[in-house]
DNA sequence: GGCGATATGTTATTATATTACATCGTGTCG
DNA sequence: CGACACGATGTAATATAATAACATATCGCC
């Protein structure tokens, strides 16, 4: 890595803010979502204090593809793909037990949805897809 | 009473509790989707005082499918198709202009998360779909 | 250096949702 | 009838999520 970063973990833009990486880092860090409060309680070690340093660093980094907002938890991952940044329309499969988040695209339903708007007439500029259930692990484990 | 309604409005199911029909009627008469504390305003004229009231009678609504939550907005809609409640995946497209909420269902996106649930083993629970833009009205009249 | 744009920091407030606990009504069973 | 279970209700307090308003700092650039 020679070109910007040398005491990092991780670095996935070489043009992050200081709290974006700290913010995405926790959220790479992390094996399941964290709401922006548990951000801050990650982070508080770090000198970040207050909510809004967290919601505006995950502004940020959702505009830029880098994290996803998973709006039936009110939490966020990050991105499972960092360098390609997807553009298109994902969707998520999260693990009511153990937490763990899934990221998929579905080219199939992405057209389907447009051909809906089309339809109707409706100009999308943003899909939320989430499914809510059990992960391969934990369904087979405890078949709930 | 003679065992259901003479003199309501609406009425969806002949078992619902006063505050689950108050509840379900103002979201019934709203054109865009309420959030629960805009709902405890319409309704403290009749006698509802806490979020705890409303959130308890959303619960019971949302259960029987007579009303949806829309994730994305943190917000509540009656369902579209109250005698029918629906059993499966449910998508919608809701306006950000004007508030409007379209709600559908595509058999072949539902077939589609089914496979790659399967594929993944992943046992899906409850599925949410929401599109966020502009209806056919609003993005005619203002092509924002 | 001066200036604009963006990022930061801090406090307070608003919005959304739940916990805990007391009460009430209705049915069942003895 | 009375005791009990159960579900709905009511109320207060609290937890969690998000934003508003304002001041300060940092960086690129001319």
């Amino acid at each position: 890595m020679a070109h910007s970063h040398e005491g990092h973990d991780h670095v996935w833009a070489d043009d992050l803010t200081r709290n974006q990486e700290l913010v995405l880092g926790a959220l790479a860090h992390s094996d399941a979502p964290l709401s922006a409060y548990d951000l801050l309680d990650r982070l508080r070690g770090d000198g970040l204090r207050a909510p809004l340093q967290i919601y505006r660093a995950l502004e940020k980094l959702t505009e830029r593809g880098l994290a996803h907002r998973l709006e039936s938890l009110n939490a966020f991952v990050a991105c499972a793909d960092a360098n390609c940044h997807r553009t298109g329309m994902i969707a998520f499969a999260i693990c009511e037990k153990c937490g763990k988040v899934d990221e998929f695209a579905d080219s199939a339903i992405e057209k389907r949805l447009a051909g809906w708007s089309k339809d109707a007439g409706f100009t999308t500029h943003r899909a939320t897809i989430e499914l809510r259930g059990l992960c391969a692990g934990c369904g087979a484990s405890s078949p709930a």
